[in-house]
This record gives structure tokens, sequence and C-alpha cells, in this order.
DNA sequence: TATAAACTATGACGCCGCGTCAATGTCAAG
DNA sequence: CTTGACATTGACGCGGCGTCATAGTTTATA
């Protein structure tokens, strides 16, 4: 199904303007041009403005963009996950910037003492674009990240949202929890929480076809997810119960 | 203390650069130049290029900026507060293309139905301006924004972040139990506590002087907050404790 | 006290990522 | 067969500085 230029625009949310210069500038070139010049994008098409429009987002240039999913080694999945941990880099910045309105008002009503260096903490961009900068060495390369993904790599605000979204996966499973286990929907979040755990236990998070599974077979997994979230261990059961009776 | 454009723009994280653009434009002015014409900020500066910064950040253009805190009913105190809500909402944005990412890898997986719709989801800012439209009326104006916080009238995802807020000042009191309630770092504690509960509990804020206060006083109150945060009776059997046993 | 290093100033040009016209051609519906 | 929505290319301009260049001033060190 091909997109004409504004139906891509409206389904991106972007510029017709915008599309005609990353045609201009070899960003993203229409499947084919009719021949009366329109321009036609296929799926392709998506699949590629939604990685330009990620790495926007994280304030990369064009042509940086250009370069890093040109290349022939460029991996959608592994920068999708890169996307990921970036995107939390700048909700913690977010964050820490909130802190320093809260201080701020603080200070303002005398009730907090604040030093004048303590007013600009968070706007800094630094780790942001120190990361930036290994991103771009590593978006598209098979070179392996694991040790960002190691639970203790986090920053504590990685950290928080982490367990959030931990807490929310689990609140939305809880509220599937009469669908039974086919259910698209449950299997939708069951697929979520696959994908969560990659955040503390990467090698066998395979072996996790069989929900729970892995909390069953391996006590240091048990104990240490149990640390994070204290409430796993309900969770675990519950799940495991109803993994299994749907099962059954 | 006078700061020269180094010093401010170090202490900032600006470049010396941008001050003088900033000069240029009649967005922030140094105190007096000296004779040898070079420029001195004093403190006033300090505050207002935070907030030039902050609204930078929101995505403000630099007029826009000084036709905001240029205005004779400019409140600095009620633009904080503005600037928080605002700045949650960013990350709320950001969580929402999190949740993108998630959906496009299980979707390259072929583990997800998607359609090519969610590919974009979250990359709009239409909220973000509209609500960038609000602010800029209501920046400096003295009208009331209470309705906004009331907690019904939360995203999830906000609500999420309070939830995470509370969590964290929670954590930050237990690990300073030893120190006194009289210790400064507790009282900061304390503040910050009370500037959270602003969130859930506007009108007798001021009544929370004695901490824990208005959970003792306030049945229908601790029946609110302890849906949200199920941990809290701890918190506040603790923190009471806390507070009688350093008072009394 | 000489000199180097670090800071200051004021111009002026240039860049990116489009927005915003303008002029013109094409397609689908009534 | 008109009308309106859509398509094209081309050109100009903007905001927020970065980045020189040139030149004066202050501070540290030898």
């Amino acid at each position: 199904m091909a997109y004409t230029v504004k139906q891509l625009a409206d389904l991106a949310g972007v510029s017709v303007r915008t599309l005609h210069y990353y045609d201009e500038i070899g960003l993203l070139m229409p499947d084919a041009y009719g021949e009366n010049g329109y321009r036609y994008y296929d799926e392709d098409a998506l699949l590629r403005l939604q990685q330009i429009l990620f790495f926007r987002e994280l304030d990369f240039r064009l042509d940086e963009i250009k370069a890093i999913i040109d290349r022939p080694d460029f991996d959608v999945l592994r920068a999708l996950q890169t996307h990921r941990v970036t995107l939390e880099e700048k909700a913690a910045r977010l964050t820490g910037l909130m802190q320093t309105v809260d201080k701020t008002i603080l200070r303002l009503k005398g009730e907090l003492g604040m030093s004048d260096k303590e007013l600009f903490e968070g706007f800094d961009e630094e780790k942001q674009k120190q990361y930036a900068e290994e991103a771009r060495r590593r978006y598209g390369s098979a070179e392996v990240d694991d040790s960002m993904k190691r639970w203790g790599n986090y920053s504590s605000a990685q950290k928080q949202q982490i367990v959030a979204e931990g807490e929310q996966i689990r609140r939305d499973l809880a509220a599937s929890m009469g669908k039974g286990y086919d259910n698209p929907a449950v299997q939708q979040i069951v697929a979520r929480w696959h994908q969560h755990l990659r955040y503390f236990y990467e090698p066998s998070v395979e072996r996790l076809r069989g929900l729970g599974q892995l909390y069953v077979d391996d006590p240091d997994f048990r104990a240490n997810y149990a640390k994070l979230d204290p409430k796993l261990p309900e969770f675990f059961r519950d799940a495991i119960t109803f993994y299994c009776t749907d099962k059954t």
C-alpha cells in the first residue's frame, strides 16, 4: 500500500514540507515517483521515518541520522533498544529539572539554603551528549552493550522508572486476569513483561516462554528481583496460578 | 557579588556567546558595565537566567520569554509551579515514546499486531503546544490553576511519576532517620514532603507544619493517600514516631 | 617588570531545519 | 467541466546561536 506525501505526513505527524526536505537531502526517499512526479512511499518508508523521528527526538542532526541508518550494518532492533535507554536518560534529566524547580521554590520561600550553582542543576546536557557520542559509535554496530543492561549500571532515576514500569505492567495484567491466557490483550501484556525483564536478566530471557518459569527455576533471580519490587512474589504467584490454571 | 560573563556562563552551563546574544536582544542585561566595557551580572541575573533556561527548555522562543518575564505582574513562584507541571508533561510524552519503542520491537519480532499509525504514537507535540498556549496566557497572571492540582486531573503517567517522587522522599527520610528532626537535611526533606503534598491536598497544606498531622486528623485524606501508596501508613507511622520522639 | 595566558569586547558571516510564500500542474467528485 | 483538494519545484527567511577575526584588558608567572 503506497502513501502519498500528505497521507504519510498526516500519519506520522510531520509536515509535507518536511518530507520534501527529507527527500531533497536524501534522508527519506519515496519508493517511487509517479509519472506526474508524485512521491509514493511504501511500508519501508514508515519504519525508516520512525527511526528518523526517534533520532531527531534525541537531538541528532539529520546528516548524522542519514549516516547512521544508511550503514549496511544498521540494526533496527538494537537501535530501538538504545532509543529506549536514551529516552529514559532524557526523562531522568527532566526529573532533575523538576527537583531544581522544587528547590528553587523553597529557596524563594526562604525555607531552604541553596547555592547559586544548584539553581542551574539539571540543565546541563553534558551526560546527554556524552551518551549520544557513544551512541553514534554504537548504533548499527554489532557491538554488544550488555554492560548497560545490568541493574547496577542504571541511575537511581532510571531505576525508579523501571520499577514503575514493572508495576504498571503488573497492574495491567491484574486488570486482565479474567480474560484467559490466550486472549490477545493478555498476550501483549506478557510480551511487554518479557521485554521489561531484559532490564534485569538478559541471558536467558528466551527461557521465559512460560511466564514465571524463570522465577520458579532460578532462586538467584527470585531473590534479586524480589529486592527491587517487594510485591513481585505476589505477582509471580498470581501469574503462575493464572498461567497454570489456564494452561491445564 | 558580581559575576563576569565567563563566570556566569560556567555557572549556568551556557556559552559566553549566548550571554552576549541575550544582552544584545535585551533578554538578560548585566547589572552594570565596567568602564572597560565588561559585563557584570548580579544575583538577580541568576534567577532571571534560570527562568530563561526553564522557558527555553519548554520550547518557548526568546522573544516570548522576554515578553513573559518582563510583564510587571510576572510571578516567579507561579511560573516555577507551572514549569513543574509542564516538565511532567514532557516526561510523560517521553514515556509514551518508550512505549512506542517497546511495541515496535515486538512488532518487528512478529509478536504483536500493530497498526501503522501506532508506529508514530507519542511523537506528536500537539498537547505540548496546546499546553504552552495556555501557559503563555497564564504565566505571570494571578489566575489560579487549582484545577490542575486535583489528583483526578493527572494523567496516569503523571500519577506514576508523582507516586515515585513520594517514594523517593520516603526513602530519603528513612535514610535520615538517625539525624534528629532539627537537622537541616531532615528539614529539607520535610519541606520537599510538604511541597509534594500539594499534588493531593492543597487547601490546608499550611496545617502541615507538624509532619503527619494531617494524616492523624483527617481520615478522608488518610484513606485517599493510602490508596495511592500502600506503604504510606508505614511511612506516617515512622514519621510520626520520629517527629514525636524528637519533639518531646 | 616583562611577557605570556586568559579573559574581555565588538563585529560579521554562516549554519540547520525547516516555515512560508508563490506559481503551476494534476486528480477526484459532483 | 468546474471546483477544490492535492501535488510539484523554487526561492526567501528566520531563530539561536557557533565560529571565526580583530583588538583591548587583566592576571599569573618568570
